[in-house]
DNA sequence: CATGAATATGGCATCGAGTGTCATTTGTCA
DNA sequence: TGACAAATGACACTCGATGCCATATTCATG
């Protein structure tokens, strides 16, 4: 079992988590400090950077979260089916995560646009998705010199059909139907 | 014509680049400071910020300096060209600067992906041309409630692929055809 | 060419992110 | 309970980034 020093760390990662993106909403990116992500939970600077290396990865804690599972759900797609679906099927499984709060996910979504730092980071963090995505895609290729480049290209174009299609949705304030317009940008990739 | 004034500040925005990523190739990026990159031009920390927002910026000033021209190449494409190929013959333009140094050209693609913070301003610049060329590609399409997506979808798989086309050229140290390698990327999009 | 307005620069002070170090505290396990 | 390992806090420090103001440079006009 984890142990309470393992329960303890993984509760305050999440705390901090919680605390920071709900400042940032709340006052802003860059006029919340770390100090004042830490002193409503009694922590300290030191602490903070112990468990993110940097202020933008506390908005993108879930992101690493989630690799391990996408990975797990890809290898878990039928071997018979095509990549390009394959990987459109796992993206689709990320969508319950916006079904589940929508409002904050809108939020998270605009925060993310209006603050150039943090853009760069979901796209850091992104290309980590698409690294490890392509790895497991990578065998169900047949071989060539440039399967390698191939299963990048269809990670990368799934993956920005998909947020493409998230960020329109905040963009509307969730008006659309989130699923049916992820649908559609799945599909204008596929005919293009 | 310009005066001496917007030449000199040219001038020095350039210098500023140069320095900056020879030192970044020769010593590493965290390990430069912006005193660094000052010093031999004579200028002040204080002016650099006022040439670039941020340390990172120096690497992709000829970012900026291209928008327009890939704006107005896109434009100028053929009106019957279907939007994708329009795309991509207009990042094919690219290229020259790719063959113009290659050993430059694959020393700052490696800078770039063995420091995260430069990935993540790659793909902020990356995420200005997006938004510049998909409202070019907008009024190329028809008329739906969806074509805005559709148009954004299109620029970004475009782009996926050419800069990982790029990237791959690059890890090889420039040993297949990049020319060759981009259109073998395109293709891949469009077959997914 | 002289002169005053507009603009670019440098120096200074300041803030805040991020890191190294070490003493102290807290969880673990025999 | 006591010893060991791991997590934390406090402190000092570096450096990116910004506001402020005095100085220097360019430009437009007479």
């Amino acid at each position: 079992m984890p142990g309470l020093r393992e329960r303890k760390k993984q509760e305050l990662r999440h705390e901090l988590s919680r605390v920071g993106i709900d400042q940032f909403i709340a006052r802003g990116f860059a006029t919340t400090t770390v100090d004042d992500i830490v002193a409503p939970l009694g922590a300290s600077k030191r602490t903070f950077f112990r468990y993110f290396e940097t202020k933008e990865d506390v908005v993108f804690a879930w992101y690493d979260e989630l690799t391990h599972e996408l990975v797990d759900t890809l290898r878990a797609r039928p071997k018979h089916e095509p990549p390009y679906e394959a990987v459109c099927a796992t993206l689709m499984s990320l969508l319950r995560l916006y079904d589940a709060d929508r409002t904050r996910a809108i939020a998270l979504q605009r925060l993310t646009r209006e603050t150039p730092a943090l853009v760069g980071k979901s796209f850091e963090k992104r290309a980590i998705w698409e690294r490890e995505l392509a790895a497991v895609l990578v065998s169900r290729l047949a071989k060539s010199a440039t399967r390698q480049l191939r299963a990048e290209v269809i990670v990368a174009t799934a993956l920005a059909a998909f947020t493409h299609a998230v960020d329109q949705w905040a963009v509307d304030e969730g008006a659309t139907d989130l699923h049916a317009l992820v649908g559609k940008a799945f599909a204008f990739a596929k005919a293009l």
